[in-house]
DNA sequence: CTTAATGCAAAACATTTGCAACAAC
DNA sequence: GTTGTTGCAAATGTTTTGCATTAAG
Protein backbone atom coordinates (compact mmCIF):
# COMPACT_ATOMS: atom_id res chain seq x y z
CA UNK A 1 0.00 0.00 0.00
CA UNK A 2 2.68 2.03 -1.28
CA UNK A 3 -0.08 5.15 -1.98
CA UNK A 4 -1.96 4.99 0.84
CA UNK A 5 -5.13 4.48 -0.60
CA UNK A 6 -7.59 2.58 1.76
CA UNK A 7 -9.37 1.12 -1.52
CA UNK A 8 -5.93 -0.90 -2.47
CA UNK A 9 -5.70 -2.03 1.32
CA UNK A 10 -7.99 -5.69 1.07
CA UNK A 11 -5.58 -6.32 -2.62
CA UNK A 12 -2.24 -5.38 -0.20
CA UNK A 13 -3.54 -7.87 2.22
CA UNK A 14 -4.05 -10.81 -0.35
CA UNK A 15 -0.35 -10.22 -1.87
CA UNK A 16 1.17 -10.57 2.01
CA UNK A 17 -1.38 -13.46 2.57
CA UNK A 18 -3.46 -11.69 5.35
CA UNK A 19 -6.72 -12.32 6.39
CA UNK A 20 -8.94 -8.98 6.06
CA UNK A 21 -10.50 -8.98 9.51
CA UNK A 22 -12.85 -6.13 10.62
CA UNK A 23 -10.16 -4.88 13.08
CA UNK A 24 -7.43 -4.67 10.69
CA UNK A 25 -9.82 -2.73 8.17
CA UNK A 26 -10.49 -0.14 11.33
CA UNK A 27 -7.31 0.20 12.81
CA UNK A 28 -5.60 0.58 9.26
CA UNK A 29 -8.70 3.34 8.57
CA UNK A 30 -8.31 4.90 11.81
CA UNK A 31 -4.49 5.56 11.51
CA UNK A 32 -4.21 6.26 7.48
CA UNK A 33 -7.45 9.44 8.78
CA UNK A 34 -5.42 10.60 12.04
CA UNK A 35 -2.14 12.84 10.76
CA UNK A 36 -1.23 13.49 14.69
CA UNK A 37 0.82 10.52 14.88
CA UNK A 38 -0.95 8.62 17.51
CA UNK A 39 0.11 5.82 20.02
CA UNK A 40 -1.16 2.74 20.48
CA UNK A 41 -3.78 3.56 23.13
CA UNK A 42 -5.39 6.71 21.29
CA UNK A 43 -6.25 4.40 18.31
CA UNK A 44 -7.36 1.95 20.69
CA UNK A 45 -9.97 4.41 21.98
CA UNK A 46 -10.87 5.59 18.22
CA UNK A 47 -11.29 2.22 16.85
CA UNK A 48 -13.55 1.40 20.08
CA UNK A 49 -16.22 3.20 18.95
CA UNK A 50 -16.83 1.45 15.90
CA UNK A 51 -15.83 -2.20 16.85
CA UNK A 52 -16.45 -2.37 21.19
CA UNK A 53 -15.47 -5.66 21.83
CA UNK A 54 -11.93 -5.14 20.11
CA UNK A 55 -8.26 -5.70 22.37
CA UNK A 56 -5.76 -3.48 23.55
CA UNK A 57 -3.20 -6.34 22.27
CA UNK A 58 -5.28 -6.40 18.86
CA UNK A 59 -4.17 -3.01 17.95
CA UNK A 60 -0.64 -3.52 19.32
CA UNK A 61 -0.44 -6.43 17.40
CA UNK A 62 -1.35 -4.94 14.47
CA UNK A 63 0.21 -1.83 14.68
CA UNK A 64 3.32 -4.15 14.71
CA UNK A 65 2.10 -6.15 11.86
CA UNK A 66 1.69 -2.91 9.79
CA UNK A 67 4.93 -1.58 10.38
CA UNK A 68 6.79 -5.30 9.85
CA UNK A 69 4.98 -4.75 6.19
CA UNK A 70 5.54 -1.32 5.65
CA UNK A 71 2.51 0.46 5.54
CA UNK A 72 2.96 2.38 8.46
CA UNK A 73 5.95 3.75 10.06
CA UNK A 74 6.91 3.95 14.07
CA UNK A 75 8.66 7.31 14.77
CA UNK A 76 11.84 7.27 17.72
CA UNK A 77 13.93 4.85 18.63
CA UNK A 78 13.26 1.12 17.55
CA UNK A 79 14.69 -0.15 20.29
CA UNK A 80 12.99 0.42 23.50
CA UNK A 81 15.17 1.62 25.85
CA UNK A 82 16.28 4.92 26.51
CA UNK A 83 20.13 6.13 25.30
CA UNK A 84 22.17 9.22 26.96
CA UNK A 85 24.89 10.87 25.14
CA UNK A 86 27.11 13.27 27.45
CA UNK A 87 28.25 14.98 24.39
CA UNK A 88 26.06 18.25 24.56
CA UNK A 89 27.04 20.04 21.58
CA UNK A 90 24.93 20.55 18.58
CA UNK A 91 25.72 17.09 16.30
CA UNK A 92 23.19 14.89 14.55
CA UNK A 93 23.75 11.01 14.81
CA UNK A 94 24.02 7.85 12.30
CA UNK A 95 22.26 4.60 13.33
CA UNK A 96 23.13 1.35 11.60
CA UNK A 97 20.22 -1.03 11.58
CA UNK A 98 22.46 -3.76 11.09
CA UNK A 99 24.38 -3.79 14.62
CA UNK A 100 22.70 -1.01 16.38
CA UNK A 101 25.88 1.62 16.45
CA UNK A 102 25.39 5.04 17.36
CA UNK A 103 27.55 7.48 15.59
CA UNK A 104 28.03 11.15 15.97
CA UNK A 105 28.50 13.34 13.27
CA UNK A 106 28.85 17.14 12.03
CA UNK A 107 27.46 18.94 9.34
CA UNK A 108 28.99 22.48 8.06
CA UNK A 109 26.06 22.44 5.18
CA UNK A 110 23.40 21.39 7.76
CA UNK A 111 24.36 24.08 10.67
CA UNK A 112 23.29 27.07 7.97
CA UNK A 113 19.59 24.97 7.24
CA UNK A 114 17.05 27.44 8.42
CA UNK A 115 13.93 25.39 8.25
CA UNK A 116 11.36 28.67 8.95
CA UNK A 117 10.75 28.00 5.11
CA UNK A 118 9.68 24.82 5.30
CA UNK A 119 7.56 24.44 9.05
CA UNK A 120 4.69 27.16 8.77
CA UNK A 121 3.96 27.06 12.57
CA UNK A 122 6.90 26.96 14.43
CA UNK A 123 7.35 29.55 16.80
CA UNK A 124 10.97 28.76 18.26
CA UNK A 125 13.19 26.60 17.43
CA UNK A 126 15.46 24.93 19.90
CA UNK A 127 17.03 22.21 18.19
CA UNK A 128 17.57 20.47 14.63
CA UNK A 129 18.89 17.05 15.16
CA UNK A 130 19.25 14.95 12.06
CA UNK A 131 19.25 10.76 12.33
CA UNK A 132 20.79 9.02 9.42
CA UNK A 133 19.39 5.28 9.06
CA UNK A 134 20.91 2.54 7.21
CA UNK A 135 24.28 0.48 6.71
CA UNK A 136 27.41 0.91 8.29
CA UNK A 137 30.66 -0.11 6.61
CA UNK A 138 31.49 -3.15 9.31
CA UNK A 139 28.07 -4.37 8.54
CA UNK A 140 28.37 -4.39 4.60
CA UNK A 141 31.81 -5.28 4.90
CA UNK A 142 30.65 -8.85 7.38
CA UNK A 143 27.26 -9.95 5.86
CA UNK A 144 27.41 -8.78 2.54
CA UNK B 1 29.54 21.65 32.60
CA UNK B 2 28.77 22.70 29.33
CA UNK B 3 32.34 21.61 28.04
CA UNK B 4 32.26 18.18 29.39
CA UNK B 5 35.19 18.00 31.47
CA UNK B 6 35.22 16.03 34.94
CA UNK B 7 37.07 18.70 36.57
CA UNK B 8 34.42 20.91 37.04
CA UNK B 9 31.78 18.20 37.88
CA UNK B 10 32.21 19.45 41.56
CA UNK B 11 31.87 22.90 40.96
CA UNK B 12 28.66 22.27 38.57
CA UNK B 13 26.86 20.20 41.47
CA UNK B 14 27.79 23.68 44.18
CA UNK B 15 26.73 25.63 41.96
CA UNK B 16 23.28 23.48 41.32
CA UNK B 17 22.96 22.61 45.20
CA UNK B 18 23.50 19.05 44.81
CA UNK B 19 25.41 16.79 46.94
CA UNK B 20 28.63 15.16 45.14
CA UNK B 21 28.37 12.10 46.12
CA UNK B 22 30.65 8.68 45.20
CA UNK B 23 27.53 7.56 43.02
CA UNK B 24 27.39 10.77 40.99
CA UNK B 25 30.90 11.07 40.30
CA UNK B 26 31.32 7.16 38.74
CA UNK B 27 28.36 7.33 37.06
CA UNK B 28 28.88 11.00 35.38
CA UNK B 29 32.70 9.73 34.59
CA UNK B 30 31.53 6.69 32.59
CA UNK B 31 28.79 8.77 30.79
CA UNK B 32 31.81 11.27 29.93
CA UNK B 33 33.77 8.04 28.89
CA UNK B 34 31.28 6.26 27.03
CA UNK B 35 31.14 7.17 23.35
CA UNK B 36 28.66 4.41 22.35
CA UNK B 37 25.37 6.61 23.61
CA UNK B 38 24.64 3.71 26.56
CA UNK B 39 21.43 2.88 28.04
CA UNK B 40 20.51 2.78 31.70
CA UNK B 41 21.53 -0.91 32.06
CA UNK B 42 24.96 -0.67 30.50
CA UNK B 43 25.71 2.41 32.33
CA UNK B 44 24.93 0.27 35.71
CA UNK B 45 27.12 -2.96 34.70
CA UNK B 46 29.98 -0.53 34.37
CA UNK B 47 29.65 1.63 37.13
CA UNK B 48 29.11 -1.76 39.11
CA UNK B 49 32.87 -2.02 38.70
CA UNK B 50 33.75 0.48 40.46
CA UNK B 51 30.27 0.38 43.29
CA UNK B 52 29.36 -3.40 43.69
CA UNK B 53 26.53 -2.20 45.71
CA UNK B 54 24.97 0.33 43.70
CA UNK B 55 21.60 -0.43 42.83
CA UNK B 56 20.15 0.26 38.91
CA UNK B 57 17.11 2.84 40.22
CA UNK B 58 20.22 5.26 41.42
CA UNK B 59 21.41 5.20 37.78
CA UNK B 60 17.88 5.98 36.39
CA UNK B 61 17.60 8.35 39.12
CA UNK B 62 20.82 10.28 38.76
CA UNK B 63 20.59 10.25 34.91
CA UNK B 64 17.10 11.90 34.71
CA UNK B 65 18.69 14.42 37.12
CA UNK B 66 21.84 14.71 35.00
CA UNK B 67 19.78 15.46 32.11
CA UNK B 68 16.96 17.85 33.87
CA UNK B 69 20.50 19.70 34.84
CA UNK B 70 21.57 19.65 30.95
CA UNK B 71 24.45 18.03 31.41
CA UNK B 72 23.69 14.62 29.59
CA UNK B 73 21.27 14.62 26.77
CA UNK B 74 18.44 11.49 26.69
CA UNK B 75 18.30 10.29 22.69
CA UNK B 76 15.06 9.73 20.92
CA UNK B 77 11.31 9.88 22.02
CA UNK B 78 10.82 12.48 25.19
CA UNK B 79 8.02 10.39 26.42
CA UNK B 80 7.93 6.72 26.81
CA UNK B 81 5.21 5.54 23.95
CA UNK B 82 5.41 4.82 20.29
CA UNK B 83 3.87 7.16 18.06
CA UNK B 84 2.93 5.61 14.52
CA UNK B 85 2.06 7.51 11.16
CA UNK B 86 0.56 6.32 8.06
CA UNK B 87 2.50 8.86 6.03
CA UNK B 88 5.43 6.59 4.45
CA UNK B 89 6.77 9.00 2.11
CA UNK B 90 9.47 10.69 3.02
CA UNK B 91 9.39 13.60 5.00
CA UNK B 92 10.58 15.28 8.59
CA UNK B 93 8.78 16.15 11.68
CA UNK B 94 8.62 18.97 13.94
CA UNK B 95 7.76 18.75 17.57
CA UNK B 96 6.36 21.05 19.57
CA UNK B 97 7.98 20.25 23.42
CA UNK B 98 5.21 22.44 25.28
CA UNK B 99 2.33 20.60 24.19
CA UNK B 100 3.72 17.42 22.35
CA UNK B 101 2.32 18.51 19.03
CA UNK B 102 4.26 16.74 15.78
CA UNK B 103 3.63 18.40 12.73
CA UNK B 104 5.17 17.16 9.28
CA UNK B 105 7.28 18.82 6.75
CA UNK B 106 9.16 18.45 3.25
CA UNK B 107 11.88 19.98 2.51
CA UNK B 108 13.70 20.61 -1.09
CA UNK B 109 16.75 21.72 0.53
CA UNK B 110 17.24 18.65 2.75
CA UNK B 111 16.12 16.29 -0.02
CA UNK B 112 19.23 18.04 -2.23
CA UNK B 113 21.36 16.91 1.24
CA UNK B 114 24.18 14.11 0.35
CA UNK B 115 25.50 13.38 4.23
CA UNK B 116 28.43 10.92 2.60
CA UNK B 117 30.99 13.66 3.10
CA UNK B 118 30.03 13.79 7.04
CA UNK B 119 29.63 10.16 8.05
CA UNK B 120 32.47 8.49 7.17
CA UNK B 121 31.50 5.08 8.31
CA UNK B 122 28.65 4.95 6.43
CA UNK B 123 28.21 2.07 3.46
CA UNK B 124 24.23 2.43 2.92
CA UNK B 125 21.72 5.52 3.32
CA UNK B 126 18.19 4.06 4.02
CA UNK B 127 16.86 7.07 5.20
CA UNK B 128 17.57 10.53 6.68
CA UNK B 129 15.34 11.96 9.31
CA UNK B 130 15.28 16.00 10.92
CA UNK B 131 13.66 16.59 13.99
CA UNK B 132 12.95 19.73 15.34
CA UNK B 133 12.28 20.17 18.79
CA UNK B 134 10.36 23.98 19.59
CA UNK B 135 7.77 26.30 20.87
CA UNK B 136 4.70 25.98 18.20
CA UNK B 137 3.08 29.20 17.08
CA UNK B 138 -0.37 28.54 19.24
CA UNK B 139 2.12 27.68 22.39
CA UNK B 140 3.75 30.91 21.99
CA UNK B 141 0.18 32.81 21.36
CA UNK B 142 -1.01 31.12 24.64
CA UNK B 143 1.25 31.26 27.46
CA UNK B 144 4.28 33.76 26.80
C1' DC C 1 -12.71 -27.63 7.29
C1' DT C 2 -8.26 -25.48 7.95
C1' DT C 3 -5.50 -21.94 9.35
C1' DA C 4 -4.75 -17.66 11.08
C1' DA C 5 -6.47 -13.87 14.14
C1' DT C 6 -8.72 -12.44 18.28
C1' DG C 7 -9.63 -11.63 23.32
C1' DC C 8 -8.43 -12.54 27.73
C1' DA C 9 -5.33 -12.72 31.43
C1' DA C 10 -0.87 -13.02 32.81
C1' DA C 11 3.91 -12.04 31.86
C1' DA C 12 7.78 -9.33 30.53
C1' DC C 13 10.12 -5.31 30.16
C1' DA C 14 11.90 -0.60 31.29
C1' DT C 15 11.28 2.95 34.43
C1' DT C 16 9.46 5.29 38.67
C1' DT C 17 8.28 5.85 43.58
C1' DG C 18 7.61 5.42 48.90
C1' DC C 19 10.18 4.87 52.69
C1' DA C 20 13.64 3.82 56.14
C1' DA C 21 18.69 3.85 56.50
C1' DC C 22 22.54 6.53 55.33
C1' DA C 23 26.00 9.88 53.72
C1' DA C 24 27.22 14.73 52.51
C1' DC C 25 27.47 19.17 54.14
C1' DG D 1 22.37 17.87 63.26
C1' DT D 2 19.97 18.79 59.00
C1' DT D 3 18.94 17.81 54.54
C1' DG D 4 19.37 15.45 50.46
C1' DT D 5 20.57 10.81 48.53
C1' DT D 6 20.67 5.94 48.38
C1' DG D 7 19.07 1.03 48.30
C1' DC D 8 15.48 -1.93 48.59
C1' DA D 9 11.19 -3.62 47.22
C1' DA D 10 7.05 -2.76 45.35
C1' DA D 11 4.42 -0.20 41.94
C1' DT D 12 3.65 1.71 37.49
C1' DG D 13 3.03 1.94 32.59
C1' DT D 14 3.80 0.10 28.10
C1' DT D 15 4.21 -3.70 25.24
C1' DT D 16 4.36 -8.77 24.50
C1' DT D 17 2.89 -13.65 24.87
C1' DG D 18 0.38 -18.32 25.77
C1' DC D 19 -3.71 -20.35 25.00
C1' DA D 20 -8.50 -21.42 24.17
C1' DT D 21 -12.14 -19.45 21.23
C1' DT D 22 -13.60 -17.48 17.05
C1' DA D 23 -13.72 -15.82 12.36
C1' DA D 24 -11.74 -15.74 7.52
C1' DG D 25 -10.62 -18.17 3.45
Amino acid sequence: MPDGELASFADFCKRQGLKITHQRLEIYREVLQMTGHPDAETVYERVREKIPVISLDTVYRTLRLFEEKGIIRKLGMQNDRARFDANITPHHHFICVKCGLIKDFYSKELNDYHPDNDVPDVADIQSVHIEIRGICQNCKNNHG
